[in-house]
DNA sequence: TTTATTACATTTGTCAGACAAATAAACTTT
DNA sequence: AAAGTTTATTTGTCTGACAAATGTAATAAA
């Protein structure tokens, strides 16, 4: 199946050229404007659904340019206008040489983070927006985790927690290992959407607050923090996750302002 | 300001190419391994700059291909290569003939929601999923649009309540009304981040749910529960305002259950 | 004069062919 | 055996040409 159900209605569709032709047939007949797609886009969609559908898995390779011009017919040209397509939508990454070739990839939350910062910055959303949709998002995941975490999820949580006491001098690692805590608890909610939306919101704020600097005590607070989340999903008590995460963040946001 | 304060590190990036280069320079100097950006990338930075800096607005054109070859001395396949980059973002589109050109343009929620629905597919998410999410997620909205909410948007509400009212008859009409609704009260809470979450998902949403009809009863229900919204959110009451758009949201998913 | 029609100019869309750059593997030299 | 060289492959870029779309102006027809 090529359009899932929710698929939007012009799925493969990047742009909406209307040309206008209301001149002739002036009899009852009505017919809509014609919509001619380029031949760029109709070759990115061809490989589209190849990936999409599975026809070529992550990691393998699409033919090459030589190949693919042979096989569909279009010059070089417009087959890699197409694969621009593609690249931008993290269907695809291209590498020179022997080897080398169109790779298939799988896009993760990346590049609907992209999406998101060009809408931001051409709407000059201020930082703070961003602070807050998290304090909103988050509880919300922590909440959805607390019913839905399994054991494993439950087993890796502690595992995480467990490094970064071993990694409390080290404040890369702990700060590399407190994201995964957190990713990991959005993944915890088992909902797509929410986890995508609240990985964005992560990435866009730590993007910019990787560099203040965490004091040993703050640290320490921070794993007393993620523990107390961890227990509560343990018990299954969503609204204490939540708002034990609800402080957590609340916590972070004062040590950024005084940056 | 070319990047703004949360703009991501890669932030024009579309790709990562790494060339491994560790062959040389055995001494102690250590080198992180050079990325070689294309030509149409670099071109495309430079678009996006002119664009999001605003030097040009929305609904002006940039010069044609022949101007941008000859400024940005590069051939013009690098430069449709960075121009199906922008459009792919949709920042640009472009038209044939005079008065044509390369248009600029201002990207909505549509891109987010590809990404998003892009995304979805590969992960074969599961419908109910975004269900879920526009139920968490829409009272979010509503509970912060109660404290927010303007005495225009009030109005304006009020009014698209009016329409619907005079529209009771008119299927698409009414239908059109009641999304338009939504959008309103999303845009009251004044978050761009949970405005735009939220327009995706409702987008996703309707364009698989367009075609289920509803009944003069239904009609009448959905009104009354917009008139439930918005005296909820004139008297300030978020847990109240939240609550209904709760309820309608689980009578809607009742009425295309039964499809 | 007004209305079609035609021709023209402009801009993007597509094609073809060539060479440059990157790179992995095979080969040669030391 | 190690280091350097050649070679083959693939993407990246450039040039030039023509086709298609589409406003505008000139022209012909009513």
């Amino acid at each position: 199946m090529s359009t899932p159900y929710y698929a939007l209605a012009a799925a493969g569709k990047v742009t909406t050229r209307d040309n206008g032709q209301q001149k002739r047939e002036k009899s009852a007949m009505r017919l809509d404007t014609l919509k001619v797609p380029r031949a760029s886009e109709l070759v990115a969609d061809k490989l589209r659904s190849l990936i999409v559908d599975g026809v070529v898995h992550e990691g393998a390779n699409l033919p090459s340019e030589k190949e693919l011009v042979a096989q569909l017919g279009v010059s070089r040209s417009t087959l890699r206008e197409a694969l621009r397509i593609l690249e931008v939508e993290g269907l695809i990454s291209t590498r020179t040489g022997p080897k080398g070739g169109i790779l298939v990839k799988r896009p993760g939350s990346a590049n609907l983070t992209r999406s998101l910062s060009l809408l931001l910055q051409l709407e000059d959303t201020p930082f703070s927006v961003l602070l807050e949709a998290r304090r909103l998002l988050e509880p919300l995941c922590a909440n959805l985790a607390a019913e839905r975490v399994t054991s494993e999820e439950m087993a890796e949580l502690e595992n995480i927690i467990q490094q970064m006491r071993l990694n409390l001098d080290d404040t890369t690692a702990y700060v590399r290992q407190q994201l995964a805590f957190h990713l990991k608890v959005f993944a915890a909610a088992h909902n797509d959407v929410l986890r995508l939306y609240t990985t964005s919101v992560g990435e866009l704020i730590s993007a910019r607050t990787t560099q203040v600097g965490l004091s040993l005590e703050q640290r320490q607070i921070g794993l007393k923090s993620a523990e107390g989340i961890l227990l509560a999903l343990k018990t299954r008590n969503g609204k204490l996750a939540a708002r034990r995460i609800e402080l957590h963040l609340q916590a972070f946001e004062t040590i950024i302002e005084k940056e």
